[in-house]
DNA sequence: GTGAAAGCGCTAACAT
DNA sequence: ATGTTAGCGCTTTCAC
């Protein structure tokens, strides 16, 4: 009987290492339960045991255990909330709590949920497991995709509940913020100051919605005054990204006198670069952002917000999934929430 | 045959279903699955099919699916990041994306992964489901633990790999900074600025940890100064709490030189009242906060940090976890991670 | 166009 | 002190 332990064809289970130490798969389960105290099995029994389990690299086959385990009086509902590894949790966080008291009233002695946040590498949903032959879940949230991950679910029906949070595909229930509505609000307010030289501060890597955004920032801005704003490109989302970006605009340009920063990690970066220069919020720039972060209200000066109303995003989401989840509701449909808009001091 | 919908003794299954309509669990499985077309299946059946799907309320079962899709040649890893549901992501997600590295890492033709986040209500671990029959995880990290969880802990072992953060448990593999070490690094840096009339910054529900940590700064500059530093409680733990709580230290004490919050989230409200009240900072007030805001070096002014070193305890804790989930680490152990000091502008 | 049967890996009840 | 057996719910050949 070899002994190699990874890498080996067959599959090692309870049984190959019953074989393997000359006991049945039970005397394995019960060690590996811990139970063998109970059952008094020889203490050499379960040395033996032990070794080979290690030896032979087993891995316990959790969903066997599971079927084995669960009550057949309950059903179990998994519910995955899957986001791209890259992007940042905080609307997750929005999700996954509102999902959870959602779950938590219906929890029942029939009935029981887990929710869980499972993350994939940007673009590359496609290759999350169980996805397609639905082995992992009864019903997902998914959010913060790229490109490649909406071309792969526009071409995908999934046999189960999906929520499509922030993308428009025709094939799936979306839940997203009204697209180009933000960015002309956030025009409209800072040209109701009377700035006139706006620049846009942008990710070098745009979702699809902060590139409408920021798109329609520049239409507004352009249609209302004949000249396009200054799209300044920071490298990253968070406000070291910001700053740096706003530094080296402040060094090659004339500046600006109102600022769209397209999130608020960015405008943080901002506010840091606009003081350093020397100049004043809101007196010499201007700054709106997005209410993406949850401390907005505690920037200096706190920071005007014009974005998704996340609350209402989360809550029609959720309503969704559960109502798909129970065969209430299965078409496809496009749900559009208003923008949120919070005057504060910065503009 | 009844045709009860929610809340039946027997489960439904897609057996329950065939018998229903009158047609086999294939049939039904095939429906399930959107492969009718390829399978030729009346449309009428499938209608059938589907509505009884619909009036019995079937759920499918992703634990049966899941065993009956997997391909056997590949172990199945399924990793969980447990964490109450009131606590903040932060460290979770750099926990999850350490673990996620380490995963992909080793992910291979015979070996595959999936990490999630799960969470479970603030002192109710454990009535989280599949933690104790080993039926959901292949091994867990698990923190933002309450005391009630802890003595769930305490008294179960479970027989798979865990990694516990932030809490001492003799059974258990324990990750955590330095108890008390904080709290006195934080009480020197303040009184080696001269600062005297202290006062430390705490939520009303303290954790081990920063209960720690308070107890040692109250020590700490008892000890040198001969004075107790005032306890300011906070509600909660976020901006708001803080800021509340300072106003009314500052309207009915004498206010304070040197402060010590100890969560980033109070040092932000703190900020904001310390600077409506008319002082500065450092000037008036020196602040020390503790790290866990990822924004602390963009505070105005950018905030000296005192606290656990993440990035060291992250590191610990994914070792720890792969190399229990390998087999070749089983014994309880605690690591003590030394805190990590930045120095910056507010003390 | 539909059904019957096998088996994924595991564990608990029931034998020895 | 250890082995045998049945079955959790599902899907996928294969047979009709």
């Amino acid at each position: 009987m070899r002994a190699m332990a990874r890498g080996e064809k067959r599959p090692v289970t309870v049984h190959t290492i019953a074989q393997h130490v000359g006991v049945s798969p039970s005397a394995v389960s019960t060690v590996l339960a811990n139970r063998h105290e109970e059952r008094r099995l020889a203490p050499a029994t379960v040395d033996k045991i032990r070794k080979a389990v290690r030896d032979l690299g087993y891995v316990p086959n959790v969903a066997a255990r599971r079927l084995r385990a669960n009550d057949p009086e309950v059903h179990h509902h998994d519910i995955g909330i899957l986001t791209s590894f890259e992007a940042p949790l905080f609307l997750v966080s929005r999700v996954l709590r509102q999902v959870q008291r959602a779950a938590d009233a219906r929890t029942g002695p029939g009935r029981r949920f887990s929710v869980s946040i499972d993350m994939f590498h940007a673009g590359r949903l496609r290759e999350m497991g169980g996805l397609l032959n639905a082995s992992r879940f009864n019903g997902v949230i998914i959010t913060n995709t790229l490109p490649e991950d909406d071309a792969f679910l526009a071409e995908t029906t999934l046999p189960y509940a999906v929520v499509v949070v922030g993308r428009r595909l025709a094939n799936h229930c979306c839940v997203l913020d009204a697209p180009g509505e933000i960015g002309r609000r956030a025009a409209e307010i800072l040209l109701g100051r009377g700035a006139r030289r706006l620049a846009v501060l942008v990710p070098s890597l745009l979702t699809q919605s902060t590139a409408e955004r920021a798109e329609a920032f520049v239409a507004t801005v352009l249609a209302q005054t004949g000249v396009a704003p200054v799209r300044v490109v920071a490298p990253g989302l968070n406000p070291v990204s910001g700053a740096e970006a706003m530094r080296s605009h402040f060094s090659t340009h004339r500046g600006c006198d109102g600022l769209y920063a397209v999130s608020d990690g960015l405008s943080l970066g901002a506010y840091q670069a606009i003081k350093d220069s020397g100049r004043r919020i809101p007196k010499d720039v201007a700054v709106v952002g997005v209410g993406d972060h949850e401390h907005a209200d505690f920037f200096d000066p706190p920071l005007t917000c014009v974005g998704p109303s996340n609350d209402a995003i989360v809550e029609q989401v959720v309503t969704q999934l559960f109502q798909r989840m129970n065969h209430r509701r299965v078409n496809p449909v496009e749900i559009f929430v208003p923008p949120s808009v919070v005057m504060r001091a910065s503009a």
